[in-house]
RNA sequence: GCCUCUGUAGCUCAGUUGGUAGAGCAGGGGACUGAAAAUCCCCGUGUCGUUGGUUCGAUUCCGACCGGAGGCA
């Protein structure tokens, strides 16, 4: 696979506008790294970018998938490796683009994810033992089958408790065992990760602020109660989406929309900061810090190290 | 003007029968292999309103003053 670009960075911190911009100064597509922009109708909550922001460039992996149906990392790796390869061929440059930290790694480190199947069976007879025993029964039974996730997991993390000793009865193998598997198979990809942030979270946190506000006029609220009444907020993957959840207490009547906003605000917030945790520890990512500069003065910092990125190498 | 209550972490408030203090929220840091916008772990020093007094020692008791709330005029 040849080279190609990631805009990384926390919520809100503008990295659809530099993607675009960068794809159209190096004839390049974006395939978006985000695990809710995928789903139809989880358009302004999600800050799908519009029509008019894509200008012209192609969008991948955005609204796609139909809400309310689950969509995991592996789905994305698989996909996003279809999508390079297609970009590639016709002789442009893939630019990732989004916040979903483990979709983007996951791709980038290369690793496979194993190809056996989940079984139900297998998975209600773990959740049956979660709800009949307790939490401590079910990392009592990790710690016997596979005590190198043990170590690394917390017992309080059922769902992590969950899945390990459900790899487990479903192969036969640990689940750590299977991670080793796939981090020695793991080809890394050649990618120039850029990262947006600013080193005053205050600020950030004010964009986050107003770009709520700024969904609630484009009609959030309406968006949100459609999802609702559909039943798509009860589902698995989608009903996780930030700005939609937190309108639930008040569509049943049992808060204010002002409570919700702010409930709403604050969860972006910690999920941003979570982003930020998540791509910090890739110490290959390029930071650039917006404060104080201008957009111009951003895309030219970008675009030189995009520039300096695609020479290294390539004069062979 | 008088009386009562009140002033402790960014916010809401505990507490110390006198030995300089701790919860919730907010916030910060971290982990992360099939739900990841998810899930989980760790982190609490602050002129205890100001200033005098009593005391070996005051945030705690007493006085004055300055904020805030209420009551009586």
């Amino acid at each position: 696979m040849g080279k190609m670009i990631a805009v990384a960075g926390p919520t809100a911190s503008g990295k659809s506008d530099l993607a675009v911009e960068l794809a159209k100064h190096f004839n390049a597509e974006i395939i978006s790294c985000d695990s809710m922009q995928i789903y139809k109708g989880m358009n302004i909550g999600t800050a799908k970018p519009t029509i008019e922001q894509m200008q012209g460039i192609p969008h991948h992996l955005v609204d796609f998938v139909d809400a309310g149906r689950e969509y995991s990392v592996s789905d994305y790796v698989t996909d996003a490796a279809r999508v390079v390869t297609d970009i590639q061929s016709r002789g442009k440059l893939p630019v990732f683009c989004g916040g979903t930290g483990l979709y983007l790694t996951s791709f980038l480190s290369g690793i496979e994810f194993s190809e056996f199947e989940n079984d139900m069976v297998v998975h209600d007879k773990v959740q049956k033992l979660l709800d009949e025993k307790g939490k401590e029964a079910l990392y009592f039974r990790l710690c016997e089958v596979d005590p190198v996730s043990a170590e690394n997991i917390d017992m309080n993390n059922v769902k992590r408790v969950l899945r390990a000793v459900e790899v487990y009865e479903t192969t036969g193998i640990a689940a750590s065992e299977w991670n080793r598997r796939s981090k020695e198979k793991a080809v890394k990809k050649d990618c120039l990760v850029i990262g947006l942030d600013f080193s005053d979270r205050e600020k950030l946190y004010e964009r986050i602020d107003k770009r709520v506000d700024i969904m609630l006029d484009m009609g959030l609220e309406a968006e949100a109660r459609r999802l609702y009444e559909c039943g798509v907020l009860e589902t698995k993957t989608a009903s996780q989406a930030i700005a939609y959840k937190e309108f639930i207490p008040y569509f049943k009547g049992e808060a204010s929309l002002e409570e919700c906003v702010l409930v709403l605000k604050r969860n972006s917030r910690r999920y941003a900061k979570r982003q930020l945790t998540w791509f910090r520890r890739e110490s290959d990512v390029r930071w650039i810090y917006k404060d104080g500069k201008t957009d111009e003065e951003i895309f030219e910092q970008a675009r030189s190290l995009v520039q300096e990125y695609l020479k290294e190498g390539s004069c062979e």
